[in-house]
DNA sequence: GTAATTCACATACGAGGCGTATGTCAAGAG
DNA sequence: CTCTTGACATACGCCTCGTATGTGAATTAC
């Protein structure tokens, strides 16, 4: 039982170095966050640091996976309220942009994030976001409802017009009715994937 | 004159920065770019950078300036040469696509610019490139072709498909495929501000 | 039961890199 | 001819990262 004892232990530090750097990386951004500093709010060193992650860069991949299953859910649930599958790739992408209004995602997952891990394409956890709204799009092509098109073309465009439409609405002075905006926006152009230019329900 | 000679030499050398700060950004990053190489390779020291520039950060800005106008001026070129204005619309996208290919451009621009210097809708020159597909998708809401939508909405979020669907043929194995499935969903989804379902020639 | 090993960190060290303060030399001003 | 200004170069200090080494508790071996 001793064992077990230093093994969750072990786990609550990486929980808290992980909480610390979600704090500080969201706030400072990743470059100007100091290890020292990090460490020191959770009553640890440097040295924790090293022997728990990789280097930097192993407890910046730790934080980005656990926001994007955290942001896979949000899709799933979003998705799964909606009355309809159609109006679930909309309510997926409605939910896609407000999620991008936290200053946590925007900083790390959506500036940082890719600048210092590369394109998140391939992130492990292979984009739990963009597998959703795949998954999604291929459902409604076997309905007919969805033109045929590559799935993960669509997904990914779909995907980046939302991100953009989230930065854009996160630097806006007035944030809501730019949100309005930005999301009639992007049901106009989903219904570009529409095989019947009329909206279904 | 002398002072003229003076002045131009001053040009010339704050050009040859640019230049290597565009090579050394693009091939090894913002952050890992060192200023003593940089500035050695141009055979001057960190002097002439902090003496012609704010700091780093300045010079980034400087860089990202002007590749931003080239990236502009190409968009301008890729439209006008487009038979109508709707597949003026696309060519920009497709062409905005393509650019993104450059490892420059998407290093520079997509990834360390918007994470040292924050989002790029707020950069000066006011994103050029925005700026552009505005006026292209004003001028179709005016001529009746497309729908009488936000103009900044549509433009932002055509311009994030088109971003990330040049992330993702950028990191592609098979850029040549992928950037025919890209370009195609792009234009499913642009379709979707048509007043008409029918595209138009 | 004790000696040895492992583990989960802490501490110490070295190597850059950035920004700034200071020095320098040529060019114009007066 | 002196003085100032400008365009850099040089020198310095501070910070940060990664690693190498130390350490005490827990586990294992015998």
């Amino acid at each position: 039982m001793a064992k077990g004892k230093r093994a969750t232990a072990m786990a609550e530090n990486r929980a808290k170095l992980i909480r610390a750097a979600r704090k500080a990386f969201a706030t400072q951004g990743y470059a100007d966050a100091s290890m020292d500093e990090l460490t020191a709010a959770v009553g640890l060193t440097r040295g924790a640091l090293y022997h728990n992650f990789e280097d930097k860069k192993g407890l910046l991949w730790a934080v980005v996976e656990q926001i994007d299953g955290e942001m896979a859910e949000r899709l799933r649930i979003a998705r799964e309220q909606a009355p309809s599958l159609w109006l679930g790739l909309l309510a997926e992408g409605s939910a896609y942009i407000e999620m991008a209004l936290d200053p946590e995602i925007q900083r790390i997952m959506l500036l940082d994030g890719p600048a210092v891990l590369g394109d998140p394409s391939k992130w492990p956890g292979e984009n739990a976001c963009l597998e959703i709204t795949m998954r999604t799009i291929r459902a409604l092509i076997e309905q007919g409802i969805v033109k045929p098109v590559d799935v993960e073309a669509a997904g990914r465009l779909l995907n980046g017009a939302a991100l953009s439409a989230a930065l854009w609405v996160a630097a806006a002075d007035d944030p809501k009715s730019v949100l309005n905006k930005a999301v009639d926006a992007f049901r106009e152009l989903a219904s570009g994937l529409l095989r019947d230019a009329r909206e279904p329900a």
